[in-house]
RNA sequence: UCCCCAAUAGCUCAGUUGGUUAGAGCGGCUGACUGUUAAUCAGUAGGUCCCUGGUUCAAGUCCAGGUUGGGGAGCCA
């Protein structure tokens, strides 16, 4: 029995004469009369093996059903090849159909296919070079997460994806029950009764996991959460998910300085690992963007191929601003004088739009913006408050095109002005009484941040809509496959 | 949820002012071809023009409503 080699191997050896077996699927079949070539791919790497079939060797008919789709196992010896797009290719000495692709039916071909048709065959848009060359660096790049926190010492922690608070303040949520919908329990004011549901009380899948996280640090200092999170926003756009995966960081004793320095230290770590590690694929996304761009109209072009956005990322530090500054710059900013922005920036307080935030880093700044020290109204309850009574120690990080891609602060640890804020905003205190807690006993100063995975994932592919940087997108009014 | 745009062959699209039998490229199929690179060449099949209703002698084309998709905004990561 020949053992199966990788084509991501295959395609490096120096093996000549070597007889090996290939698994894969069929890419392209293109023949003459005396010999066929077919373009193999295993998924292992976005290059193709090219496997030669000389029909004196082997029957033409035996590769007649065979199409575009087609699983195969090749058995063939490896060849310095003559052609000039390869240096290495298998000469074919038996060929196993593992599967066929009805031509008929099977909607992928060896053609460019739009985005959106392939988000309708989600099932089979891995079998593509741009969709495996995102699984693959998506692969990467959770790996390059837990590496940089495991390199730190932080310490990966599982929160709860079924919450019984919904007390966690970041939007919608999705209940979780087993009750009848048609018929549930009610009390005897006609709402909903809960205790009879399986947690005895009504559950939702959690907004974040910030607050367990919290929990953890406070005892084993440094912390960080990877997992999936559920927002029930009706959110139509290219940078939303119902369901997405978020990274969560919570460090004890660090201030909101140290926290924007481990956000642009994980970034940059993150976006090297790319870098260093998937170059094949990049190369090949560097390219698609470049030919996606070619359409649009030349003043709406990235002023930078994808690669070399990556490395500006890398080589520059995030300029780091306060909301009053940012406040101040885009005030006497020309789109503002001119009122070209939708919202005109006039007073102090307000909140950026996404047209402000994509002016400080796309236009003013030509790089990653860290905007701190925001207007208490505008944020969360728990972010530490400033000394000037005004501002919370919060922190966006704004990258091009996609926006906010971390927003952390640090917490607030002082019991008192935690309970007043959690009042003034109207916040359960009851249902939050472990939260509360963690102020009560042994309290220190502690910050962290919340990343969107896909948002990062996006930016390093260069993808444009989120709903292609995940295999299964949901969304409203999607959760086919 | 709001604003704008779109839906025609398996895919990507064209379709004039409303006017006869709706087209192209790619893909499929058949054949040709001395090693091709999304091969090439010849031939061929392939349509509920998104749905429902309306205007009209006549609707792919105009109007209304709906569905789905895309872009932007809000909510945010």
């Amino acid at each position: 029995m020949i053992k199966r080699i990788k084509i991501v191997n295959l395609l490096k050896s120096k093996d000549y004469g070597k007889v090996v077996n290939v698994k894969g699927w069929v890419r392209t079949k293109r023949g003459s009369k005396n010999v066929s070539f077919i373009a193999l791919n295993d998924g292992s790497t976005i290059n193709n093996l090219q496997v030669v079939v000389d029909h004196s060797v082997l029957m033409e008919e035996i590769l007649q059903p065979v199409n575009t789709g087609a699983a195969l196992s090749i058995t063939g010896e490896i060849i310095q090849s003559p052609g000039s797009g390869q240096s290495v290719e298998v000469n074919a000495k038996n060929i196993e159909i593992l599967g066929l692709a009805d031509p008929d039916e099977y909607p992928l071909q060896p053609k460019k296919h739009s985005l959106e048709f392939l988000r309708e065959i989600a099932h089979l848009r891995f079998r593509t070079n741009t969709f495996g060359a995102i699984a693959r660096l998506r692969h990467a790049l959770i790996f390059a997460t837990h590496k940089f926190f495991n390199d730190k010492g932080f310490y990966n922690i599982h929160s709860p994806i079924i919450t019984g608070s919904d007390a966690e303040g970041a939007g919608q949520m999705f209940r979780v029950t087993i009750l009848d919908p048609k018929n549930p329990p009610l009390n005897d004011d006609g709402s909903v009764n809960f205790h009879e549901d399986f947690f005895g009380k009504a559950t939702n899948l959690t907004v974040s996991g910030q607050l367990e996280a919290e929990l953890a640090a406070m005892g084993l200092s440094e912390v960080y959460t990877f997992g999936p999170t559920f927002r029930a926003e009706n959110s139509n756009t290219s940078r939303h998910l119902a369901e997405f995966w978020m990274i969560e960081p919570e460090m004890a004793f660090y201030d909101i300085n140290d926290n924007m320095d481990l956000a642009e230290e994980m970034l940059k770590f993150i976006i090297k690992y790319a870098l260093d590690n998937c170059s094949d694929d990049l190369a090949f996304l560097n390219k698609r963007l470049l030919e996606e761009e070619r359409s649009k109209k030349p003043e709406e072009r990235s002023p930078m191929e994808l690669i070399e956005k990556l490395r500006f990322v890398l080589e520059n530090k995030f300029e780091r601003i306060t909301y009053t500054q940012a406040i101040d710059i885009l005030k006497d900013s020309n789109p503002n004088k001119k009122k070209k922005f939708q919202y005109v920036i006039d007073k102090w307080g307000i909140d950026l739009q996404s047209e402000h935030e994509r002016y400080l880093v796309e236009k003013h700044f030509k790089k990653p913006v860290i905007v701190t020290d925001y207007p208490k109204e505008i944020k969360a309850f728990y972010m530490k408050m400033n000394d000037d009574g005004k501002t919370v120690r919060a922190m966006d990080v704004l990258f091009p095109q996609i926006g906010e891609i971390i927003g952390g602060s640090q917490r607030e640890e002082i019991y008192d002005s935690l309970l007043k804020r959690m009042r003034e905003m109207n916040v359960p205190e009851k249902e939050l009484w472990w939260y509360l807690e963690t102020r009560k006993f042994g309290t220190v100063p502690h910050s962290g941040f919340g990343l969107g995975f896909e948002r990062m994932v996006q930016f390093i592919t260069g993808m444009g809509n989120i709903r292609d940087v995940i295999p299964f997108p949901r969304t409203p009014l999607n959760a086919e496959f």
